[in-house]
DNA sequence: AGCATTTGTGTAAGTACTTACAAAATATAT
DNA sequence: ATATATTTTGTAAGTACTTACACAAATGCT
């Protein structure tokens, strides 16, 4: 089995689940081994059930950490063994409640001398080793519960990709990296209008020239993000045309452009920065908010259709 | 969850099944988070072919431990998905030869790319805790090869059940439950005989007035196993009427009683042990050759059909 | 009291594997 | 060379759970 060894930990759910499968099988061998006709997934209901008469499914769900599904399977099973017997609440007649049987009941003192059995048998293979699983488990489950592996693996990749991208300075010949990845966002939600080709199909006239900046995001080689600072009376840039290329979405470059757009406007003496968006932009809107930026009470109406929000951020110099 | 608590190492099986789900959900978070349009299970096979192409499918089962079956489901996922071709073998017709495909070819860095950040990400989860749970499993792994959970429960049970049994001689009020374990067993396999019923019905003049003795097995209170000791001429003695109730077999207690009736046989100065048998009881054949007995080479002929086999345990004193 | 909402349960279908079985190609024995 | 055994694979069904859905009973709100 050299993929474990070559994948490391990086296989621990495919481990984990072939030694639960074991176990599992070995939990039918012991069954056998004490001649009762029980199967060992019915253990946890029939346990419960027998050590507090009277619970309806849902609670029996709840205390061994199974869904109300499995529990009312087990019970249809266990039913027609003859060892549990339902019954409608009394009180509120939707709930179904549980007791052991005669036949069930004779069978506890063997399932309860059993279960202390494969404790002990298992406390001493706990004994045996020196990484304590059943420990490991605690703390695993606890760590995982703090963070997801999912957001570890997300902090660990951000990090690496921002490790990866470079902000640069716009050059004409970034001018359709420069078209095609705001066309492709403004088409995907509204219509790109005549404003927008004249600015995206000249950026230097109408951007640069008249006193703005422009940087993109570069990741492998690739340009995967523009944003532009337009510049506006009285010591304010705009910030527009922010764009990241959709596979490149979620990998934390939005952030690294406005970061270097907020910087840039200090560096350029600005006291303030502004822009316009949509309501419908909620990730968008969640940056801005995370740069620094909030709604303005009131301002110049924009000459896009598809603004309904304007923001700003004072930069104290 | 007091269930777990309550249980404790007992439900290892559950809890190893419940953190191998989570760890399998999460897998499905991370493959979201880059938005590669592949599910976790494919991921063991994936990643064989892609790193040693050409493989077959048993091969493959080989290397990542599941069954040729469970492969060569995921082939047929992952064919369909247009991520790897099947071949025939040249050389062998049987063989499914697998390789990437173009666009297979093309997830591969990406997904090698994920492994490392999955592997970083649990490596730092594994650093966190006290107890390494990649480590515990292989070390449970390990310590269940050498001896499976089942049998070390049997030795745990054997022991506790070894020292609840009593060994106890015969009184007259013992005859029912005498002639119950022995015509049990008789007539599951045989016929009750002229012979067997007068020395069931009347052991006392049978068995014990001509210089035998009884001994009985008593396990919680319930009489469950039986074997003579029968008078024979030159300080012999015949082990006879062992029987085991058949709810009490496997727990040891023909042993129990072997051992019993050999040391009863030494204490009353026998020089030799005899029994007969049948060669379809290979558990109670087991048994006498685990106490030391061994085929007669030739003997007197036995009173009963069944027999046909003779054993003898020569005693020094 | 009449309505929507919540709660409790059961059933069906899915999941990621397994075992069991079947069929074809190849290897081995006579 | 022919019959038999073994290898290789695919398919079906099972396992021990899950999620999704449906429906009745109870509760909350006006």
């Amino acid at each position: 089995m050299d993929f474990f060894e070559q994948l490391g930990p990086a296989a621990l759910g495919s481990r984990l689940r072939r030694l639960s499968e074991q176990m599992t099988t070995q939990a039918a061998a012991v069954y056998a081994l004490y001649h009762v006709p029980f199967e060992p997934r019915w253990f946890p209901v029939f346990y419960t059930v027998a050590s507090t008469p009277d619970l309806h499914v849902g609670e029996i769900a709840e205390r061994i950490g199974h869904t109300h599904a499995a529990v009312s399977q087990v019970l249809k099973e266990l039913t027609k063994h003859g060892l549990v017997q339902v019954q409608r609440g009394e009180a509120d007649q939707r709930r179904s409640l549980v007791t052991l049987t005669p036949s069930g009941a004779d069978l506890w003192p063997t399932l309860q001398q059993q279960a202390a059995d494969v404790r002990q048998a298992t406390e001493e293979l706990l004994a045996d080793t020196r990484h304590n699983l059943w420990l490991a488990i605690g703390e695993m489950e606890y760590a995982l519960s703090r963070q997801s592996l999912a957001s570890r693996v997300k902090t660990i990749r951000d990090q690496r990709v921002a490790a990866q991208v470079q902000i640069l300075d716009y050059t004409p010949q970034h001018q359709p990296d420069f078209k095609r990845l705001n066309a492709e966002w403004i088409e995907r939600y509204f219509r790109l209008e005549e404003t927008d080709l004249k600015s995206l199909n000249h950026p230097d006239d109408y951007i640069l020239r008249p006193g703005g900046h422009i940087l993109l995001a570069q990741h492998q080689g690739r340009i995967v993000g523009t944003c532009a600072l337009i510049k506006m009376p009285d010591a304010t840039f705009e910030l527009a045309k922010m764009a990241v290329s959709p596979a490149a979405q979620g990998l934390g470059i939005g952030q690294r452009l406005g970061e270097a757009a907020v910087a840039r406007a200090r560096e350029l003496g600005a006291r303030r920065l502004y822009l316009e968006s949509n309501t419908k932009l909620g990730p968008a809107l969640n940056l801005y908010h995370k740069l620094g930026f909030r709604k303005t009470v009131s301002g110049p109406p924009s000459p896009y259709e598809r603004c309904n929000i304007q923001m700003e951020l004072p930069l104290s110099s």
